[in-house]
DNA sequence: TATAAGTAAATGAATATTTACTTATCTTTA
DNA sequence: TAAAGATAAGTAAATATTCATTTACTTATA
């Protein structure tokens, strides 16, 4: 039997990524990914079922996986609070700043219902992904730290603005003067955690 | 001379915005949209260039515009920082909530490289959109009110959870109970509020 | 009646996927 | 040890469909 070439199903996922990130996922096709990988289309056809489980594959398994293991990095439920919003919020920046298709990919995934429908399907998003964070939310609830919002608020408040503020990163990148630094993004972190910790006064 | 049918006109915009917001960017077609609005697809090209030309006069007149102008709405830069941003997150929840489609079609706005584009060469987000709220913020920051950080970056802290708040709220119109109230969005926004401003004390 | 608005049908290119074939490599046999 | 067979991996080219856009024509109205 003849062995599985694994560089070319690694160069189908990075190609894919490349072309999403810079054409756009409308502007992806089977052939077109299967000529800049230097494949035949028919290679894509063995590994994946069809464009849908490789575009929800690659979303799943090649972004929201390493992403949130990345974000995690060093990261635990039971540190003090600041210090874990901190950590979560550099570990993202540092990592989209050196991932820029996996965050073109993750923008997609929030405006493609095809990747949405991925995300209902594998029960992302409430509680597979993320948990450590989800259990670190709660555990500062009860200890009266943060006020007693549902997480997805928590989320919204805690986790939005670092997202938006490497948006706009990478639209600096081109610019002659970079905005958005590791100073300016803990400025915003202390804005963010004074304002939904509880006065304990 | 034949006169201009507005009603189709109105028509191709809404279907296009219905067509990208259930099914996504991706699979809009010219032809799918002409059999949906019962024309034929010659009539979409009486009206707009290309598809490109139909999907940024679509983003940028019938959303955009509508969208600044619904944020906007009993806002004036002169007001009481807290009593402004709150005002724009009532108006930006009260829109969005009633505006699905438009609100689909913003999303996509932040992943789609050609809508990007038409950002860009329409020098939006900068300068022409949302002046108001810059000028609100330039005000603030001279007053000592909040930090002198750049625009962005207080656009990103201010309003970054609202559009996660409002994208929550569409995922729980179809489940039992919806967390996303007009009251919580005014915690949240005090929160977010009570995080920005300087300490006078 | 002049003319732009509109239509039905056609065009050629691009799309996802398949067919019919070739190739590499593991396992088995001599 | 080495040749042979089995088989999945891989390819080039084809398929049927859908795509954006156009052509050649009809219709409504100033």
């Amino acid at each position: 039997m003849r062995t599985k070439n694994l560089e070319k199903e690694k160069a189908i996922r990075t190609i894919a990524m490349q072309i999403i990130a810079e054409e756009g996922l409308e502007n992806l096709s089977m052939q077109k990914l299967a000529k800049a990988a230097n494949i035949s289309p028919r290679t894509i056809y063995i590994k994946y079922k069809d464009k849908e489980d490789l575009l929800i594959k690659l979303f799943i398994e090649a972004v929201l996986g390493p992403y949130e293991e990345a974000v995690l990095k060093g990261f635990n439920p039971e540190m003090d609070f600041a210090e874990g919003v901190k950590r979560i919020w550099l570990n993202t920046f540092c990592y989209l700043k050196n991932n820029p298709h996996a965050f073109a990919l993750i923008k997609h995934g929030k405006s493609s219902p095809m990747l949405q429908k991925a995300y209902r399907e594998n029960n992302i998003s409430e509680g597979d992904f993320f948990l450590p964070v989800q259990i670190f939310l709660k555990s500062n609830k009860k200890k009266g730290i943060i006020p007693n919002y549902p997480h997805e608020v928590h989320r919204a408040i805690l986790f939005a603005p670092i997202a938006e503020l490497v948006n706009e990163y990478f639209d600096n990148v081109s610019r002659p003067k970079q905005i958005i630094t590791e100073k300016i993004l803990m400025l915003c972190c202390d804005v963010v955690i004074k304002g939904i910790l509880n006065k304990i006064s």
